[in-house]
DNA sequence: TGAATATATGAACAAATATTCATAAAAGGT
DNA sequence: ACCTTTTATGAATATTTGTTCATATATTCA
């Protein structure tokens, strides 16, 4: 009846991600093209600091991938889920937003 | 390039919602039932004003509808759409955090 | 080897969020 | 009209989360 407690715990903590403007607008900024951390920052305009602890959350719930690449680090998606998750979001949630 | 802002932010509120495990719990135990404030309380074993508080956002999203029977105030899913974007995390997301 | 560049990270701080506690409001039963 | 039950809500508090600041680490280049 009830979830399991521990899937619902990782269920919350993986909805959490997609919570915050940044974390988005890092996975949106990479959907087609992998970037490194300074172009990321300059890109959105936030520090270089909020950029790397937000990658490392990110990196965390493997939902980019880290590749260094000499003295620069590139991040890109790790997988199509994670962009389906941000279609399926951009699609179906503003419907739910309207009514 | 970048998403709206005004987007962005709904986008990124929205996913909030799901990312807390009261509410999910709200949202799970409603999905095949309406129940009233104590029920849900009792259920999930969460005080009734904790509850209330989390019912009262998601009804600010119109995740949930509100009717008065009486004394009782019983709440059920407003739509498919909550549904399926619950059953989109625990069939997809399970997939990603193994990785 | 030393300077410059890119990234990561810990600690402090700020802001946002959830819960509890006390109480109010609304309805039903007596 | 009063008591009981159910739900809502404001304020206080606790907890979590995000950002900044200072600094460490790693790599390249001169």
């Amino acid at each position: 009846m009830e979830i399991n407690r521990e899937f619902l715990s990782k269920l919350s903590e993986f909805y959490k991600i997609f919570g915050d403007t940044t974390r988005l607008r890092i996975l949106y900024c990479l959907k087609d093209k992998e970037r490194c951390v300074n172009e990321i920052s300059e890109l959105l305009d936030i520090s270089q600091s909020a950029i790397s602890h937000q990658l490392k959350i990110l990196r965390l719930y493997n939902l980019v991938r880290y590749e260094k690449k000499g003295q620069v680090v590139v991040y890109s998606i790790t997988d199509l889920h994670v962009i389906g998750i941000l279609e399926y979001g951009i699609n179906h949630i503003g419907e739910l937003l309207i009514k």
